[in-house]
DNA sequence: GTAATTCCTAAACCTAACTTCAGCTCAAGA
DNA sequence: TCTTGAGCTGAAGTTAGGTTTAGGAATTAC
């Protein structure tokens, strides 16, 4: 258990609860930026237990990888990040979250009326509106649901 | 446009703004089973139009095809699915739809009293919490964080 | 009747976020 | 010193949710 210049990988992991295999590739995504000993081995800051916990709770709330990165780039470069470092991050971080509720919310008081009432395949039907769709997380290549519903009167004609 | 006898699959994604190939995807995953005509193309019911609506707007709200196939089990098999069929289905849609929104917002509570006041690593964050880690998503491979923070008190001692 | 669409299948490719593996090297304890 | 465990790299594999492509066959439009 290395005391000073740095810490392991291993020990990082044991206090994260991360995967070793996670942090490496936290570090080829930019997330951390470890240094290394005369062997070759990775050495990480005391604080990058901060880093890493907060990349892992910011995960947990649906943000991306490159999203987390920006986020972590407002930290400052040279010293260790204090309350105040994170406080600030927090702010910015809170209102993504925010949003991200207030559109699932959004949805959600459109569904009674919608599904309920059986329309869902007519225009009218909010759970259509490109406003809504925006809503997308944008993982992965999903179709983003570019329509064009010109023809939309013939869906209620079930044989 | 084939009016009797089904309607062929670039119909429907002309209806719903769907890729042919993804149609063919919900196929194989078992979300819809249309039937085929004599050349061996597949034919769907017109009543399929509204299931697919129903995919693309529960996939909006975060839910993966395994669970909206899981919503989609409930429709009757033989008959074309009624108004009384979506709304049931819609009561049991909206309630992990709730649960999912509050999960969400009780770890925005805990967001500012904890990344805000820097406690990030301490075994006291509610964050660190295995009942809200179970808020997981489950989406690919990604570690669980099975985390074991016994010796965690030596998170604050930054050098 | 023929040309243009549409549809078919199977396999390969894509992104995100990782894990696993193979084949080595480094570090730490007895 | 020797052995074990930890770390290294690069490549390939995994899952979800699809798309793209290749090479045919069926339908539709004129």
């Amino acid at each position: 258990m290395p005391q000073s210049a740095g810490i392991s990988i291993g020990y990082l992991a044991e206090r994260t609860g991360l995967a070793v295999s996670a942090i490496r590739y936290y570090e080829a995504q930019g997330l951390v930026e470890p240094w290394r000993n005369a062997g070759g081995q990775r050495r990480f800051h005391r604080a990058d237990i901060r880093r890493m916990s907060f990349i892992m709770i910011a995960q947990q709330f649906g943000f991306s990888l490159p999203e987390i990165r920006g986020f972590l780039r407002s930290l400052p470069g040279g010293r260790t990040p204090t309350k105040e470092d994170w406080a600030c991050i927090s702010e910015n971080f809170r209102s993504h979250l925010d949003q991200r509720i207030e559109t699932l919310v959004k949805l959600r008081d459109n569904l009674d009326g919608c599904i309920g009432c059986g329309c869902l395949s007519l225009p009218n039907c909010k759970l259509y509106n490109p406003e809504d769709r925006a809503a997308q997380k944008g993982q992965g290549p999903r179709y983003l649901m570019g329509d064009s519903p010109e023809t939309e009167t013939a869906a209620e004609n079930d044989p």
